[in-house]
DNA sequence: GTCTATACTCTGATAGAC
DNA sequence: GTCTATCAGAGTATAGAC
């Protein structure tokens, strides 16, 4: 009766969950190259040769994290409705993309090191999916744009801003919050600034 | 006919100046672990053991190229001056703060990598001269949106935004290529879509 | 499934000839 | 100043006992 696709026992499961949470802490900070598996093992609290009992090596657990990843950091704009109300539809998807690097920081760094690093192992879905996906929005919003629902603005240089505002609070925390200082709630003030921002750039020109 | 004064010291600096250069390309791209002295050694055209005669070790090629990388990173902020016209000064700063993500990619994927990771060799930096820096213009922005010079916004927020935008042209230059296609300059079209949303964000209130 | 022991490669750094 | 040779330690991965 267990609903899961590919049987396995409890242990296992909980193991290679781990392992792979162990491995997004070490990958997303110290990058590929830069992590060990010792690193790896300790955090997950195996031995290193348990691990490769589960993965048959590191590169095959650093493939394991990047597989989805994409998809999970793209749902968000996939959400972007060209039936909705423009200002809305894009708010809510800054909304959506801020709420993902608050809550899967670590995600984001993984994937800013993959992609600082030239996307040795990612390229293909960037020049894939990626690239589809942003044409089909960009053409949405160009829509809006030719019917004066949403201010003029180049719409592909409009979603990278998104990510780039989004991605630097989960990305660059560490500098935010040292320039903050202490009292200060990052992700809830770039809320409040953000909104501001898109609302200003996109409000219809009088 | 004037002679060479220190001839080896000529041969020094540009040993030196190729040492930091290939330094700058490898860590750059791997971080600080994930490079390698081979790496190094071999782009900068010199044996392991050669270049370890010009530094005493991996620590200290790093170190030679994150001191000072700081302060060219804060120049552009420094010149934003309180006596100039509001919304000029933050357009300048702007767009000298993109000419150096667009000239200096690997310096700005250098210091990505080493916020990325924690700052774990400029945490201090960041939370001495950066944080007072951005204090200090923090308090210039408050004054000029007090006098109605441009509209109010976080100013902290504010800066950091600019950061964001401009430095995701530089370390996520892969995905902006691979999203925009042949037949783009992204800085170009960057300048344009910055000016424009600085523009709309500051501009007075009615 | 998990462990100890170990093979083998890579990496940072040093010694010493020229 | 530059090279070859080399060392010690770290790192990935495997063998085999339990």
């Amino acid at each position: 009766m267990s609903p899961t696709a590919r049987p396995r026992s409890r242990i296992q499961q909980r193991n290679r969950e781990l392992i792979l949470d162990a491995a997004l802490e070490v990958f997303s900070l110290q990058g590929f190259r830069g992590a060990t598996l010792d690193q790896i093992a300790e955090v997950a609290g195996l031995s290193k040769p348990n691990l490769l009992y589960y993965f048959p090596s590191k590169e095959e657990v650093h493939t394991a994290l990047l597989t989805g990843l994409l998809d999970t950091w793209l749902d968000p704009l996939r959400e972007m409705d060209a039936q909705g109300e423009p200002l809305a539809e894009i708010m809510g998807y800054v909304r959506r993309k801020l709420d993902l690097a608050r809550d899967f920081p670590r995600e984001s760094r993984l994937f800013a090191n993959e992609i600082l690093q030239g996307a040795p192992r990612m390229r293909e879905a960037i020049e894939g999916d990626l690239r589809r996906l942003v044409d089909e929005k960009a053409r949405v919003l160009t829509a809006w744009m030719e019917e004066g629902r949403i201010a003029r603005v180049d719409p592909v240089h409009l979603v990278f801003s998104i990510w780039a505002l989004t991605q630097h609070y989960a990305d660059f925390d560490v500098q935010v919050r040292a320039v903050l200082g202490p009292g200060h709630d990052p992700f809830a003030e770039a809320g409040g600034f953000l909104e501001t921002l898109f609302t200003r750039l996109l409000a219809p020109q009088g």
